[in-house]
RNA sequence: GGGCGAAUAGCUCAGCUGGUUCAGAGCGCCUGCCUUACACGCAGGAUGUCGGGGGUUCGAAUCCCUCUUCGCCCACCA
């Protein structure tokens, strides 16, 4: 049907035009499911990337994991989708195109704001969204026809619907306040997007001298240099120290200024000198006191956190840094500086760039969270939301407990609007909020200057769940795939993205987006390490999948995984890293060019396909590669759906390598070969399983999977395995005898193996075999699986009946069943003497705990009835093995 | 300061509801094989006080407590 296997696997010659063929079937839209429109949604949100973004190891993870279980569910039946976008990642683009500016010797300001945000367009064009042709390096089957971009028109309405309708229902609002501000990115940004870092720093005492010289009081503080904006002092109330001192005036150093000493049930007179100096203009806590007693705010920084003209002239345009040495120089001078001791606490950093967070007084817009978070936390304690692993909701919960409001208005060019208007004509000021740009105040008809600020990019991210399919229209996709089912993430964003979704599904869609919330580990390094670009010790997936193919990368992130732990990987050993996957690749290319090349040739009889096997045509190996294929289906469907997706992975790779490539096709190849019959029971057996094999591994492994599945006969020339149809579970296919009997073969090919290696027999030289029993004949199932045993243990004789020799290589088997290589003068007695005795030693010792065990009146009455009994029996087993060993030592004349 | 996770072979990790996967896998290591699907392979082998200590139980790698080490998240004690 189509061209022959090459005979060496390789990925990169396979991978690429499977991908383009995906596409141009169309298999990746949910409307081509098999089932079509009768098909139950399966909705899957990509975590947007960056629109600037490289493929790195941690989105190779999360997006590998979104198509593993979207491929399942699609093999499921299910109408899947999986919805891919870009983010225009306001900061972080912005960012780039500064820096890229900055090498021009410009900043934006040379440009202007619209010139600016035209060169970001340009940029962002120009690199186009790298990263989702990068993803589909990797496999992803995501629907890339409903792909969007967090600035597209449609998107941008629902950003301006929701501000405007949280603006309306009194959720947005504008308002003074401390903001976390980025002195680098010179923006506000939001209280996740300052990350708290422990740092050693210092407490530094300071002397403020009363007003009228009557004495002084020590402040404690890690920032000096805010002194210079301070307008108070506060102590507790209770506190006897400073009783005497509330209301009384300090004369502020260096500033020369006087402030006032108030009393306020925030400071905590057990920490430092218990007064604390008040800033309201650079510390949230601190504004809160200013207010609650009128107190001005200074602001003594610019955006810059440079000291401003607010600061005494010898400190102005000195940086925070500078500042700080100065002021606590000045205090030492001044014979002020009490003490500075190493103190080590929280310092907030711009996620974007690190530089050192400055607490700001500013005017921004805020959402308020407390009425979204009530109904968001009440999803999740009735259950409606599902974390995994479990403990992850707990984080959620606590964040959500404890959330503030959300600072949404950034000082960016790169961004959504504030669809805010200010009128500028005098007496009028009027805001005026709306759904369209306004050219005229709707109050007075005079001149409006929209708001100079964008919104956060996570404010357009959070309504990604039913923006992007088309909200606030009401489409055929919203309606068909609102709400989706799992969000696939990495638990880094759980607060900025998933928790906030979560809010603006419930206040804006009236339902959860999703009700399960996979949140997966983060790729690290050997040392447990973060992998990043600064630290170069990340992991380019491209590279891998260039050297390993996609399969293999993906094999390897999937079982380099459990539920909820990190995946460790060697970025500067990659082939121990993935070698193993592309191994395990090799070797399912190699099995079914083995499989398939036995299926070429005269038309068989066995046209109907395997469903013609009768039962009683099946051999025990059929029998058995039959009933363990039926164990891993069940095992790999039911470790898909609990998203223990390496379970799932491990099990299809213990039955192809272990069961079907070193065991069933071995065992097959007589029958194949015309040397036995049943040939075309065994090629139709192993095509069978093999089948299903490859697709229950398809979601891990697309390519190597489709490659060999479209090539089996009678396949139509648009068959994908991508659509196949789930294994399903069979009852009829389980077979315990089959798997018992098998396994005795095995255990015999074992002994005969070991044995042969023990005393250095060569691999060519067959040797002969003789099997006992006490007490009654072998297991039938060893005398009619004659064949097998004499071909995978090179035996050239398989007697049944008592060893007439003494000298050999002597074993037994789990049943009991002893098994004895005559090898003559090949073996060492003493040495066979002493392999025996360590096995009857070992056995020895297991009968005797068994005994012990079994003694015990308490193990006996308490223990569950099958439980006991399954300990009886195999101690039982063990004595008998234990006999047999002994007899043979007997035998043999050991000491 | 609060919350959480991890510790099992030299390395990276499985081991779920205590007892049939109970001490495992892959890599690495040792021995022997280019056996006509695969040397990216085949066959055989060695290696563990399941982090320490205590407890619950007839029975603990598994449950509880505690200690040690590492990591993560949250946090306005200046």
């Amino acid at each position: 049907m189509t061209e022959p296997l090459a005979p060496q696997y390789d990925p990169a010659q396979i991978e690429a035009p499977l991908y383009a063929w995906w596409q141009d079937q169309g298999l990746f839209r949910p409307e081509h499911a098999p089932a079509g429109l009768a098909a139950e949604p399966y909705v899957i949100m990509m975590p947007p990337p960056n629109v600037t973004a490289e493929l790195h190891a941690g989105h190779g993870l999360n997006n590998t994991v979104q198509d593993v279980l979207v491929r399942f569910e699609r093999m499921r039946g299910r109408r899947a989708l999986w919805l891919p976008g870009t983010d225009h990642a306001g900061i972080a683009t912005q960012n780039v195109v500064e820096r890229l500016l900055a090498k021009e010797g410009m900043t934006r300001f040379d440009l202007g704001r619209e010139a600016f945000v035209e060169r970001v367009w340009s940029y962002v064009h120009r690199t186009g969204a790298t990263i989702l042709e990068q993803l589909k390096a990797i496999g992803c089957s995501a629907d890339w026809s409903r792909t969007y971009f967090t600035l597209d028109e449609g998107l941008s309405r629902a950003v301006r619907e929701t501000f405007v309708r949280l603006y309306e229902e009194g959720l947005v609002y504008r308002g003074h306040y401390i903001i976390n501000w980025c002195p680098r990115c010179l923006t506000a940004l939001s209280n996740e997007e300052a990350e708290k870092e422990e740092t050693e720093g210092r407490l530094w005492h300071l002397r403020y001298p009363l007003a009228d010289g009557s004495g002084s009081v020590v402040v404690a503080t890690t920032r000096p240099e805010t002194m210079l904006g301070d307008t108070a002092v506060a102590v507790h109330p209770d506190d006897e120290r400073y009783r005497d001192l509330i209301g009384r005036e300090i004369r502020l150093p260096l500033v020369d200024r006087p402030i006032p000493i108030v009393a306020d049930d925030a400071v905590d007179p057990s920490f430092g000198s218990g007064a604390v100096k008040v800033t309201p203009a650079h510390d949230p806590a601190d504004f809160e006191i200013g207010r609650r007693h009128h107190l001005p705010s200074i602001d003594v920084m610019t955006p810059e956190a440079r000291m401003s003209l607010a600061a005494p002239e010898r400190f102005q345009g000195l940086d925070r840094a500078e500042a700080r040495r100065q002021v606590v120089a000045e205090f030492e001078a001044a014979g002020l500086l009490v003490k500075a001791e190493p103190h080590r606490h929280a310092v907030g950093h711009c996620y974007r760039c690190g530089t050192v967070i400055e607490p700001r007084l500013s005017e921004q817009w805020f959402v308020k969270m407390e009425p979204l978070a009530r109904p968001a936390l009440a999803r999740y304690r009735d259950g409606t939301l599902q974390f995994i692993p479990e403990r992850r909701g707990e984080d959620y919960a606590r964040w959500l407990e404890g959330i503030r409001d959300w600072c949404i208005s950034r000082q960016l060019w790169w961004g959504h609007r504030i669809p805010v208007w200010y009128c500028e004509a005098p007496g009028c000021g009027r805001t005026s909020v709306s759904r369209t740009d306004l050219e005229r105040c709707p109050g007075c008809g005079g001149a409006v200057r929209q708001d100079d600020d964008v919104l956060d990019t996570w404010f357009s991210s959070w309504l990604v769940p039913f923006s992007s399919l088309g909200w606030p229209d009401r489409t055929d996709d919203l309606r068909t795939y609102y709400p989706g089912h799992t969000l696939v993430s990495a638990p880094e964003i759980l607060f900025f993205w998933v928790a906030r979704m979560i809010m603006s599904g419930i206040h804006m869609m009236g339902e959860v987006p999703y009700t399960r919330m996979y949140l997966h580990g983060t790729v690290r390094d050997t040392q447990h390490r973060k992998m990043s670009k600064s630290l170069g010790n990340g992991i380019d997936p491209l590279q891998v999948v260039e050297r390993y193919g996609a399969d293999a990368l993906r094999y390897s992130l999937i079982s380099g995984m459990s539920v909820g732990t990190d995946v460790i990987l060697d970025p500067n050993d990659l082939e121990s890293s993935f070698g193993p996957a592309r191994n395990f690749a090799n070797k399912l290319w190699n099995a079914g060019r083995f499989i398939l090349s036995n299926l070429e040739g005269p038309p068989r009889p066995l046209a109907g396909g395997p469903a013609a096997v009768r039962r009683d045509e099946l051999t025990l190996a059929d029998r058995w590669i039959i009933a363990r294929c039926e164990a891993t289906v069940r095992e790999a469907t039911e470790a898909y759906e609990r998203f223990r997706l390496n379970e799932a992975a491990a099990a299809v790779y213990r039955f192809i390598w272990s069961d079907l490539a070193d065991w069933y096709i071995e065992q097959i190849k007589p029958r194949l070969y015309g040397d036995l019959p049943g040939g075309d029971v065994a090629r139709a057996v192993a095509t069978q399983t093999f089948d299903v094999a490859l697709r229950l591994l398809h979601p891990v492994m697309p390519f190597v999977t489709e490659a060999l599945w479209r090539r089996f006969p009678a396949r139509p020339a648009d068959a994908s395995i991508s659509v196949a149809p789930w294994p399903r579970p069979d009852h009829r296919a389980e077979d315990a005898a089959a798997l018992r009997e098998f396994g005795l073969v095995q255990e015999l090919v074992g002994a005969i193996r070991g044995i042969r290696a023990e005393y250095g027999v060569q691999p060519g030289q067959p040797v002969r075999v003789v099997v006992s029993r006490d007490g009654g004949a072998p297991d039938p199932a060893l005398g009619r699986e004659r064949a097998t045993v004499s071909r995978l243990a090179k035996v050239s004789e398989l007697a049944f009946r008592e060893p007439t020799e003494r000298v050999g290589g002597h074993a037994v088997l789990s049943d009991g069943t002893s098994v004895f290589v005559p090898l003559g003068d090949a073996i060492d007695v003493g040495r066979e003497c002493g392999r025996l005795s360590s096995e009857v030693d070992r056995l020895g010792q297991l009968v005797t705990s068994q005994e012990k065990k079994l003694g015990n009146v308490q193990f006996v009455s308490r223990a569950p009835a099958d439980v006991v009994d399954r300990e009886r029996q195999k101690l039982a087993g063990w004595r008998e093995q234990r006999e047999v060993l002994v007899r043979k030592r007997e035998l043999l004349g050991c000491g």
